[in-house]
RNA sequence: CGAGUUGACCAGACAAUCGCUGCUUUAUCGUUGUAUUUUGAAUUUCGGUUCUUAAUAGACAGAUAGGGGGGAGGAAAGUCCGGGCUCCAAUGAGCAGGGUGCCAGGUAACGCCUGGGCGGCGCAAGCCGACGACAAGUGCAGCAGAGAGAAGACCGCCGAUGGCUAUCUUUCACUUAUUUAUAGGUGAUAAAGCACAGGUAAGGCUGAAAGGGUGCGGUAAGAGCGCACCGGAUUGCUGGUAACAGUAAUUGCAGGGUAAACUCCACUCGGAGCAAGACCAAAUAGGGUUUCAUUACUUUCAAUAGUAUACGCGUGGCUCGCGCGGAAACCGGGUAGGUUGCUUGAGCCUUAGAGCGAUUUAAGGCCUAGACGAAUGAUUGUCACUUCUUUCGAGGAGAUACAAAACCCGGCUUAUAGUGUCAACUCACACA
RNA sequence: CGGUCGUUAGCUCAUUUGGUAGAGCAGUUGGCAUUUAACCAAUUUGUCGAAGGUUCAAAUCCUUCACGACCGA
């Protein structure tokens, strides 16, 4: 079933849910990017972002690395197997343009498919 | 046409596809309570009341699918001020403390805005200014300098007045020599000399700052010592709501600077903040009623009865004031989470009136984000813009400036591409 | 989102009501010593976070900005 949605059931809405991804993760990553993830019993993805102050200044430069980010996962979703990820982000990312973060989530997704198989 | 000044405005546009989030509407499903009718039962003072079954109506919230329509800013920012709103018993009294500071007006209010005054800058249009009082009191001013606050005499100037000096020079008297005159001697004199007393505040020196400025007269030298002009002070008059301005008379002239030093004067401010607060509500400590107890005093056989609330705590710094208080039993409360507060507001637009203006009055019209691990996006194409290349046909590059709501408004400050658009005004040059 | 603090030498900190900025460690040089350490002596160190203002004079007083830290679910 191909999906290109991306509502409340596809988030992590509570510091619970948070709690459970930082407590056993495994890490995926590229330079400017860290995903956590761990399987989870639903069917859906479930993605959430975290992204310091500390790490990108400005807020216009957190809102699009947030919209790349989602925009990226919602179009990939339906590969992916079910898992609940946190997104974090290192310092220096504010400098990336959008078709740079896309790439390097590209690759993301396709080492987190390759391990499920 | 060039150089400027001020004010207002914009914040890339359009289309397609895939998404996010509120609102609205249609259909289907589901839900509980309400109204009417209805089935059965209980009770009955035979009017009804309570429970229950089904149908219909409309309502509410939810799910799915479809349609319609809305969705970041001029600064949303910094959090520098002010107000609404909410709680703190009523926000009450006093002290302390803070803020503002030419005058008048505007406003819900302000440290904001408007107009005016004064001072400064600019040829000008205009711009800038924490701009009350040091003559109420207290304090501060290193080093340097003679002297730093009713100042002082280092250099300099003078030495009129008083003092000192007779070697020289001035004048006079007596006397000796010779020739009337000259030369010598003796004595006096203080003109001259000295700079001792003293005078002086022109000049020099020091410093950020030295107790009105310029000129003339005057004087021993000088000096507001005298005069003229400028400046100041006091008093009056005129204009102005006022700040202030103008003017007349009087006064020789005055203790300067610093209040973003304490302070004084005038006005003003209670504290905290939507993580405020309210409601629904798992778990655990705490709240109301009854009984018992605590500290001090009085009383009593007795904690028997009575009085007080010392003490501690409380959302502002203190005082007054105000509220609360320990144990057992019973009853009941509210963190996680959710809902609300939450967007109709000192709102915006148009027209007309008042006012120099800020602003305000009236009429008509409009509804313009309400998210919460936090939406407002992505891709493609066309045009516009900037820039690069150019065979002048065109082609390439560009997250297009600064930056994103978090209870809401009024300001201030700071950041801003497009040498952006429009209007008014000033100066210079040229032409008519 | 709201509230509260801080920024001085390479490092850790002083500098009290304005008068020309210091201490310790570190560094450099010399002495002692075969050398190092230790010890002794000398010495170098600053746009007082930035920019304006008040004042004769600002690290200090005032205003605006920058950066950093902490507190309130």
């Amino acid at each position: 079933m191909v999906t290109y949605e991306f509502n409340r059931e596809s988030r992590l809405l509570t510091p619970g849910q948070f709690q459970t991804v930082f407590s056993k993760p495994m890490r995926f990553g590229s330079h400017h990017i860290t995903v956590l993830i761990t399987p989870n019993s639903e069917k859906t993805n479930r993605l959430g972002l975290a992204i310091a102050k500390k790490r990108v200044k400005l807020a216009v430069q957190r809102n699009r690395i947030k919209r790349q980010i989602r925009e990226s996962f919602r179009l990939n979703q339906h590969n992916l197997p079910g898992i609940d990820m946190v997104i974090m982000v290192k310092s220096g990312t504010d400098k990336l343009d959008n078709q740079e973060i896309r790439q390097q989530l590209e690759k993301i997704w396709r080492k987190i498919i390759q391990r499920h198989k």
